[in-house]
Order: C-alpha cells, then structure tokens, then sequence
DNA sequence: CGTTCCCTTGAGACCGCTCAAAGACCGTGG
DNA sequence: CCACGGTCTTTGAGCGGTCTCAAGGGAACG
C-alpha cells in the first residue's frame, strides 16, 4: 500500500520535474544541493491512502511530487470538512510536526509520491539554511491566506458561488503546476469531496452543479472539467483578482 | 486618531507584561534584547480603527499589546467574513507582509496597543536569530490550524454548535492572556461581529444566542459573557480536547 | 431631544437539508 | 459469462433551518 522508497531510484532535487515550472521561484545550487540532503526519501502510495493521521503528531514534512491529496478535519460523528486541496509542489505537515495537538488528516486522491523530510532536521535548517526557513515561512503565510479565502467562501457564499469559487480554485491551481489539457482538467475527487469542501450536502451540490452546467460556463462530466467561460466563471464565484508571484519550492 | 508613539514612554521588551504569563515560553534574554532593537516603536489606536487595510500591502509586523482586534475578509457587495479574532500576545501581519495580492483587513474592537516590526528586518533576523524565526514560523503554523478549526467549525457545525464553539474559543482564549475575571468576561464585540465569524445573519444568531441561554450553560448579557458549565458548553460546541503548550511570545 | 447603534421579536419565504430510490459503472467471485 | 455488491451520480418529495423584511425598544451620545 505504501513504504519509503529504500534502494528504488527516487528523483534527485537536481533534476526535480516540478522546479523548472515559471510558478516556482529560482533557487541557487547550494540550496538545491542541501535540499537533496534534507530529503529522507519518498513516499509512493496509491489513491486512498493516509498520509497524516488526524489526532497523531506527523514526524515527517513533505512536498508532494506527482498526484492529488487533500487535507481534512472530522467530527467524531463522521461529519467531514476538506480544509484545502494539495497539489504537485504543495508542502505539507508543518502544522502536524509543530504544533503538539489535534490537527488534520490527509488523504490522496490518486496514486501520489511525495518527498519526505524529517522534522527534526528541521531547527537545523532554520539555522543554516535562513533562506529556506524563510520559504517555508512565506508558504505558511501562503496558505494562511487560502484558508481565509476559504472561509470567505463558506461563511459568506451561496451554494453557486461557493462551487463556482472552488472549480475555478482547482482550476487555477492545477494550471499552475501544468495539469490543465488546453481548458480541460481532469478532477479527481467525487462530488461528495466537493460537498465536504463547500460545507454543502451532497445532493444539494450536485443540484448546485446542474445549475452551474446550466449557465454554460463549464463542463463537468466523468470527472472531467471544461471551462468555457473562466471571467464567468470567476465572476459567478466572487473570486477576488490575484496577482500571484512565483513562490518557492521545498 | 492613530500613531506611532514618538517620544512617548514605550513597554521595553524586558518589562513586557505579558512575557511572565504561563502561556508564553520563556526567551533567553539577548533574544529579549534583541526584539527590543526589532521593534521600531508602539501604535496606539482607538477602537474602530483599521490596522491593516485588504488589498493594500502591509509594510509592518504587529504585536498586540493590549486590546482585543480582528481579522476580516470582505466581499464587493459588502459581505463580511471575520477569520479570527486577535487578542494580546497574538502576532499579526505576516500575511500581508510576506505575500503581495490581496489579504484580510484588521480592526480593532477596542482602544488597544500594537508592538510595531518593520518588515524590512524580518530577513536580517532569519539569518541573526533562527529562533525568532522557528518562533514565527511555529506561530504561522498555530494560526493554520486555528483556521482549520473555524473552517470544521462554519462548514459543518450547526448554528448552536458553532455559536458554542466560538464562546468557548473566545473565553479559553482569553483565559490564556488572564482576561477572565473568575468565570466572567468583557466580550467587545456585538452580535453583528460574532454573525460575521460565524456565517449566520444577525438575526439568527441573537435567535440561537436566546436557545443557548436557555440550555443554561452561559449568561450574556451586556456583552458581558459569564461560562456556568464549561464542559457542557464544550460538548455542544464539539470542541475537540486540545492540550495546548506554552507558546513563543514576539 | 433627536440620532444612531444595538438587541430583540415576529412573520413569511426560500435555500439547503434529509430521506428515498433508481440507474450507471466497475471490479470481484462464482 | 453472469450475478453481485460497492461506489458514484442523479432525481423527486417534503421538511426545516436559516434568511430577509419589518418594526419596536433601550442605551448612549451630541
């Protein structure tokens, strides 16, 4: 189901797929050569797996390499909320490997490999690595600022701009990290993480669909997504214009 | 209305008092010395004031020394979305600072004091003092998962459910910083604010605030809020358990 | 003493919920 | 090969939680 790749032939840092993207920032060598040393392994798992446990603290930090994950929260009767979605080049588990209590779970989508670093390197690299400390700061901020976007969206959205907001979210990351197929992305998550990520329950976000099939902005059929009219889209979900900067790459 | 006191008599770094509070994790004293030539001065603002603006960048870091504040999102039409509540001890800003588009805004809700860091600096100290920067970044993650739990909290929580839920956060939170007096706080807020963090009109959550009442666990009254059965209002807020430790104090 | 802000209450509308069930698709095992 | 169970999507029906609109009262303030 899922092992730390031991002899397997991982992928040096020097060679990573995702750095050569425009989203991510330049890094000079040394930092990539340390990079390559902060990097214990990989982890290769299939669609469905955990990756971080809710309720266990994480001793591992990672960067997903290829795949789809998404972090999330339950209650203790079943009900879930999917906290944000995790895409090639995201880093994740700084939250489980910080702080000591309760925190969130994360799940793949698809088959997924991801990069892991030890967390207890981790002062170490805050000390002779300020650069990359400073990154993986800005990327908390980073993702600071998506949750609050999130809650925007939950808390003050209706049902169609809350899914017209989160297509176009998915949308736009994925184009980032170069998944899109000209205006076509393949989602892989089922309505019901949909439902679980708009706070909404499931028939009535796939009523919510129909509706939004039916304003003739996007396709969405066998987990398939077309974006006919990404202004409608953005404007229908209430997405503020953001200027993103290229952002770095643990 | 607003300034950065001058030649005013300012809280040295060493006489902080909210250092010696048990929530706060003691420094080493050239790290104190050090925050004390970080910090370029105090903002001594009236309630109602807006510290941070949305869509405009940031140029400093912020402390709150005394006074309670919050950080909101707004939408074109006026909707607004409260993110979390700000009170003493808390660092603010690293979002509008770190990242370049859009952020939340913070207001105040009462006359409080902000430390003040230049931003410009913050560099200078990743590569001088890698603890203050794990701290920030410890900080950064703390807030994460804060917004993780409103996210659980507005997506999936009943109106009564949530209602308790932020009661309870606020007076824990509180309790932290010694705000209680005996079971008793002074909330600043109106219901209008805790509609906005909630998700909820103005009118539905007076309604739900009534059916709390009833239940018998709190007063509030006067926006004075008085906690009767701590674990009882625990229970209905779904509040997970969390043993929270000692935190970094910039 | 008028204005403003806030809390409260009532009434009715509607958005989103639950319950229920059917069809499509898929992998598995008989 | 087909039967079967599982997952996912879709649809209908009816309930109810939450919303909007409206209005009144109290407190603070100029």
């Amino acid at each position: 189901m899922s092992k730390i790749a031991p002899g397997v032939a991982t992928t040096p840092c020097r060679a990573c797929p995702l750095r050569p993207l425009d989203v991510f920032r330049d890094r000079s060598p040394a930092d990539v050569t340390f990079l390559q040393t902060f990097k214990a392994g990989e982890l290769a798992v299939s669609s469905g797996s955990t990756i971080i446990s809710e309720n266990v603290n994480s001793i591992h930090l990672f960067t997903l390499l290829s795949g789809w994950a998404f972090r999330y929260k339950t209650l203790e009767d079943g009900r879930r909320q999917i906290v944000n979605y995790v895409l090639p080049g995201d880093f994740i588990g700084l939250q489980a490997s910080l702080s000591d209590a309760m925190t969130h779970g994360v799940d793949t989508l698809t088959n997924a490999v991801f990069c892991v670093f030890p967390r207890e390197r981790l002062w170490d690299l805050f000390v002779r690595h300020p650069q990359i400390a400073y990154d993986i700061t800005w990327l908390a901020a980073r993702e600071e600022r998506t949750l609050d976007e999130h809650l925007l969206a939950i808390g003050r959205k209706t049902a169609l701009e809350r899914l017209a907001y989160l297509l176009w979210y998915l949308y736009d990351k994925a184009r980032d990290v170069g998944l899109l197929k000209g205006n076509k992305l393949d989602l892989p998550m089922s309505q019901a993480h949909l439902a679980d990520t708009l706070g909404l329950s499931l028939v009535h976000t796939n009523k919510t669909l129909q509706k939004l099939r039916e304003k003739g902005s996007i396709l969405l059929d066998e987990r398939r997504l077309t974006i006919i009219n990404e202004d409608a889209l953005k404007i229908m979900g209430r997405v503020e214009t953001v200027a993103s900067n290229a952002r770095p790459l643990i």
